[in-house]
DNA sequence: GATTTTACTAAACACTGTTCAGTAACTTTG
DNA sequence: CAAAGTTACTGAACAGTGTTTAGTAAAATC
């Protein structure tokens, strides 16, 4: 038995490896700079080896997204410890957007990349960003049990905000802003929050 | 000079020919579909061919974005001859998200896409984004001077607002959306533009 | 020690964007 | 109108992707 599980670990350990050199490229390069065979190359093992403990690409790009679904609610946890919703929410919102901002990358393959998709919903990053999610929508209810809004839509209330903060922070990602000198959008990034802060006290 | 006009009218119409096949196989197949061969088969010419009217394969891409952007601004132009600044701003946010919903493709390529970038600044396409967009922010600034607001922050206005629209059209385009069933979606973007248009009433 | 199983790789395939030498047609020149 | 020059085009190749397969050497089992 002792074999058995020996090799099951070293099979992990190799997954791991190579997940973790993909992970490295991708944050030196970016996606694009993110192919089998620099993976290969950097952990020393040829790329057919590669496919012998993932399936495919696609796969470890499912692996790393999983990772940036774990950066982002690690980001986002030290808002769930706040006891009124309402400061909840807008320390929420403002750290979903101070990920966006500080780890472009992560927040691109979280939500911007194309790539495969078609199966997300049966991958493990999809149940944690739907975790996140649901976290944010139940602070949002409590706000509204609270009485912090005159609407009760919890639902429209969520996703308005959501839609809001998703795209400020993809305005930033894909560089759309342009029109505005790169000094201030910071700063306009900043005044947007706060002004849909505002907005939804008189919501 | 009659030959060098032909000539000239010859070079502009392949130019054409091939921009025309590079639109059709985007909108059958994605720019994912959309590669060099593809469009020499179509307009039956060798890839080769294909260099000889345009430097590279980003340089399609800008033409094709110069179309998205083109087709953007007449789905909004008949925003433009509204009177009311007011109505015309709601006016202007519903064909837009409305453009985002009905040409997914289109805006991805907008706005989504990454692709090349390094020098959008200098093409056509941008211009006219600017254009669309500083009617935009004109309009905010109408709204803004006949008093349809208490803030006077034009800037932070209309990026807001811009923020807002382009969240909702982006987790449309990129299929963020999959908590949702696909049937109330539709309903949830159209509540939700509502929502924003009563918090920027009472902005 | 012989046999089976495992871990790995070299080489290839199919598909991208792109380049280049060569050719055939067209245009200009004498 | 024939020779020379120019232009439009292409076949074949290169380099870079993801992926598969046949083969091999080491490890595990018997």
């Amino acid at each position: 038995m002792s074999i058995a599980t020996r090799k099951e670990r070293e099979k992990a350990e190799m997954r791991t490896r190579i997940l973790s050199a993909a992970h490295d490229i991708f944050k030196e390069n970016g996606y694009d700079g993110l192919n089998i065979r620099s993976i290969a190359e950097r952990i020393e093992y040829s790329p057919a080896t590669i496919y012998l403990y993932y399936k495919d690409k696609n796969e470890i790009f499912f692996a790393l997204q999983y990772e940036a679904a774990a950066a982002k609610r690690d980001h986002l946890l030290p808002a769930a410890s706040i006891e009124d919703p309402w400061k909840r929410l807008v320390e929420f919102g403002r750290l979903y957007v101070d990920f966006g901002l500080k780890h472009p990358d992560w927040y691109d393959l979280l939500f911007l990349t194309r790539a495969p998709m078609e199966h997300i919903e049966n991958q493990e990053c999809w149940s944690l960003g739907m975790a996140t999610h649901a976290f944010f929508v139940e602070t949002v209810q409590a706000c509204v049990e609270a009485r912090y809004f005159k609407s009760t839509d919890t639902a429209t209330i969520a996703y308005t905000l959501w839609c809001h903060a998703h795209g400020l922070v993809s305005l930033f990602v894909r560089e759309r802003m342009r029109m505005y000198p790169p000094e201030e959008r910071g700063e306009l990034a900043r005044k947007s929050f706060a002004m849909i802060v505002k907005m939804a006290e008189s919501l």
